[in-house]
Order: structure tokens, then C-alpha cells, then sequence
DNA sequence: ATCGTTCATCGCCGATAGGCGATTAAGCCT
DNA sequence: AGGCTTAATCGCCTATCGGCGATGAACGAT
């Protein structure tokens, strides 16, 4: 993403980094979404979003929104199974966020991250 | 927080809690807030807001809404000194944001978390 | 007391977010 | 074809955001 490890020469966090990461953060600055985000990282299978809005208790549109900014930014993946769809997390990002979370905090990530 | 580990029967995130991440993840949801608490978390010293505008390049009464967002979140704190102002990162938020990030992405933290 | 510096706050603006009901679109099944 | 189920999209509402210039408050120095 950049030669000098994303941190420019004045000591600012690379723009489009920070762009980046600020998209992460505001597809996670609703609790709705927070708690649509951790339901799904701890099911083994996919869930339909009637599954979903049960386990949210909002109404269906509403819980579609949140759907489709959380599939915007990759948090989250969809597959189309008959008339339903089908919503699991993205293995990458379970890896790459909060590396991420550990950059703005000031700890680089050592980890390979490049993945999301 | 919660006896059960903060997810309840249904398996669900708590609501408070889902809340508090959410409004953690708020405070990061603009890339110049991102730039900011990056920015601060590599000084070894406190930072005026003086030295943070021009590090970012945008106005300061801008600046200073976006610091006081941070302080808010106490993702970064404040001493008066004289006239000025000097803001500095919350070392605890190092440790317990990226775990944050680990729990919504189903990685229960396994540190003794609670001092944010 | 007066000035200069430093920073927070206010008011305004256009843009975005979050909630909902209603409607539309897409598949399945007789 | 017709109806049923599932989920996305639309339109409307209010509320919040992010930017700015201007003003105000606190302090140090003269």
C-alpha cells in the first residue's frame, strides 16, 4: 500500500489508510451491527436474514440495511441459496480488523495483512 | 459486565456492550479522527492542539471537535497546561480496543479487560 | 488594564445515518 | 399461470455528522 509502511515522512498515517479503516470502524459504529457482526462470527454455518431478524428483533428492511453496508465493506459475505440468502463472516477480516485496531493504537501489525 | 461472558442464551452480544463497541468504533469512523489517534498513540510526549492542526491541515476549530469526539471516548485525555492544551493517547485503550475488535469478530479476549 | 496567544464553543450549511412501512423482485411450488 | 415465501429496494422522516468562520473564554506577558 506504500514503501514506507503506510506512515509518511511527517508522521501521519497514510490518507488512504485512514480512509480505509475509518469505512471499517463506521460499518461497526452501530451496536445493531455490532451485534449482527458477532452472531455470525460464532456460527459455524451460514444464516438467512430471517434467521437473522429474528435473532436482532428489528424489521426486516432494517436489518437488510445493516446487511448490505456490512457486505460493503466485506465483513460479511452472501451466497443466494433458492429464494433465500445466506450470510457468513468473512474469514479474512477476522484476521485483518483488528490488526488494523492495532495499527491506529500505534502497533504496527506483524502479521501479513494485505488479505482484505 | 455479564456473568454469562457477555453473550447472552440467544447468543447475542449484550446490548451494552454492543453499544459501548459502537460508540468506540464511532469515534474511529472518520479518517481524520483515524490520523489523529494514530498520530498521537507514536508520541512519546503530549501534543498541543496547536502542533495536531498542523500535523492534519484542516481548521482548527475542526480539529478541535474531532479531539474532543476522542476525549469523549477517553481514547485520548487532556492536561491543561498554561494556555494550552496538551492531549495525549489513554494507554489503556491500547490494550482494550484491539480486544474489542477481537470479541466482534467472535475471539472472546482472553486479557483482564476492564479498565476502559 | 490591555494585548496576544491558545483553544473551545456556537451557528450555519449540506450530507449522511437509522428507523420504518410499502412496494418490488426473484425463486419455489402446485 | 397463480400464489407463497424470502429478501432487497424505495420513500419519508428525524437526527446526527463533518466542515467552516466567527465569537468567546482563559491565561501569560507587558
Amino acid at each position: 500500500m506504500n514503501d514506507e509502511g503506510v506512515v509518511g515522512v511527517a508522521g501521519l498515517l497514510d490518507r488512504a489508510t485512514a480512509q480505509t479503516y475509518a469505512s471499517w470502524f463506521r460499518a461497526l459504529a452501530d451496536p445493531t451491527r455490532v451485534q449482527i457482526v458477532e452472531y455470525l462470527a460464532r456460527q459455524a454455518q451460514a444464516m438467512s436474514v430471517g434467521e437473522i431478524v429474528a435473532a436482532i428483533g428489528l424489521a426486516q428492511s432494517t436489518v437488510s440495511q445493516h446487511l448490505k453496508i456490512l457486505t460493503e465493506v466485506r465483513f460479511v459475505l452472501v451466497e443466494p441459496v433458492g429464494t433465500a440468502r445466506h450470510y457468513r463472516i468473512n474469514d479474512a477480516c477476522v484476521d485483518c480488523f483488528p490488526s488494523a485496531a492495532d495499527v491506529v493504537m500505534g502497533r504496527p501489525a506483524p502479521s501479513p495483512n494485505g488479505t482484505c
